[in-house]
DNA sequence: TCGACCACTAGACCAACGTTCGAGAATAGG
DNA sequence: CCTATTCTCGAACGTTGGTCTAGTGGTCGA
């Protein structure tokens, strides 16, 4: 504030005309500043890059330039950085603008929720909360309005609704739990002995996966839809 | 064992006869020493009693009357603690001694398995790691055994398995989301406007909950097994 | 031109947590 | 009676989420 008339003469800034370039145009210390954006953006990498593990506030700050407790004033609790970021990413998930044929809109979009969660192994790991940013609620409501489209109502709506997304759910948590490399298969290779069914399954793929989950898709959508029954 | 001689004359102890009654019989601070059992026993109880948030090791310890750091000598995480904790719920899951009809106990299983997690509302939350414990891991190979009994081989089978399994984490896990009361119904009603369709679904008492849960199971089942199909 | 206010930031600080360390008591074996 | 092992615990460390205090520069109305 002094600066501004340090070397001044007579009136204001104007005698000195270069002090403006001796300033800093805008004295961020990094990038434009902190928008509740930004914080959603570096959470959604710092996670893809490090892993649930590494999300601190302090890490995520520095990651941002700023100081850990900056984040405070655009955010209430890392809690609310979690919902952030967990709403964030299925913003990638996509509503298609014409609609085809309900059946393929609803295999679509579930399958595009299981990749999107699949993309960020961190995600399933989040879902104790309840899900209520506006992407998941669009994603459900335009689910629910497809299978309406498909000529359900009433309790076979909710029931095929609700159905078709704790499916994905339950299939992306299971997919994304456990280490990179299948410790369950060893362990359970390893105890044959008492689990030979379960050791009779060879090693599964990840194409081996998606033709499971895919499997389990269409078996859903025909026995709640009734067009398989 | 000692006290068994302790008024006896001979033996070393003879002179001070009294001595045995001025020392506790066990100098435990509280009930018996800590075991591995015991002390899962506890975290159950309490995740149970006061829910996951206030699971702290040194409150753990404090249920059991040790000290904090005690439990390390038994286990060697706080994770360990979780996933032991995880596991024992589902002994009560029962595993029938004489098997029925095939479809019959799958639904059984399935069902059992969900109202299990909704008997421990934290434990969906907690399902983030691997689930290789002895229980879960002969629940699902009950599971897959029961399957195949069915006639199910090969991907036929992988797919029911781990569709089922799939769909009982997911279907419990958004149960058991969100809290006690619905929060999620009063927002969706309050943007009654951006989601219409889910706004449109009345309100769904624990009942309902069931009745969803019921039909998306049979769903599965059918398409899964080809029994509907 | 001034001063009140707003948006935004940093540093020191706090209580709580998971976990480690090393010293010690209790018990079992010889 | 001694010794080795099993088990327990208080003290303390480092890190975390979160708050308090104290500022910064810019904007706007008077």
């Amino acid at each position: 504030m002094n600066e501004s008339r340090a070397g001044g003469r007579g009136g204001r800034s104007s005698g000195i005309a270069g002090e403006v370039w001796l300033r800093e145009p805008r004295a961020y210390r990094s990038a434009p500043p902190l928008t509740r954006d930004r914080i959603v953006a570096e959470t959604v990498a710092l996670l893809d890059e490090e892993g649930a593990a590494r999300l601190t506030m302090r890490h995520l700050a520095e990651r941002l330039g700023a100081g850990s407790t900056t984040l405070y004033w655009h955010v209430r609790t890392k809690d609310d950085v979690l919902d952030l970021a967990l709403d964030a990413i299925f913003r990638d998930v996509p509503l298609p603008a014409a609609p085809g044929h309900w059946a393929d809109d609803v295999r679509g979009l579930i399958t595009a929720w299981y990749a999107v969660m699949l993309r960020h192994p961190w995600a399933p790991g989040l879902l104790g909360r309840p899900m209520l940013g506006p992407n998941v609620l669009a994603r459900t409501e335009f689910l629910q309005a497809t299978l309406a489209r498909g000529g359900l109502t009433g309790v076979d709506l909710a029931a095929a609704t609700h159905g078709l997304a704790n499916y994905v759910i339950g299939s992306a948590l299971t997919r994304t739990a456990g280490g990179p490399e299948d410790v369950a298969d060893q362990h359970v290779r390893a105890h044959a002995d008492e689990y030979p069914t379960l050791a009779a399954t060879g090693h599964l793929g990840e194409q081996d996966w998606n033709e499971l989950f895919r499997r389990g898709l269409d078996a859903l959508i025909a026995g709640l839809t009734g067009s398989g029954a």
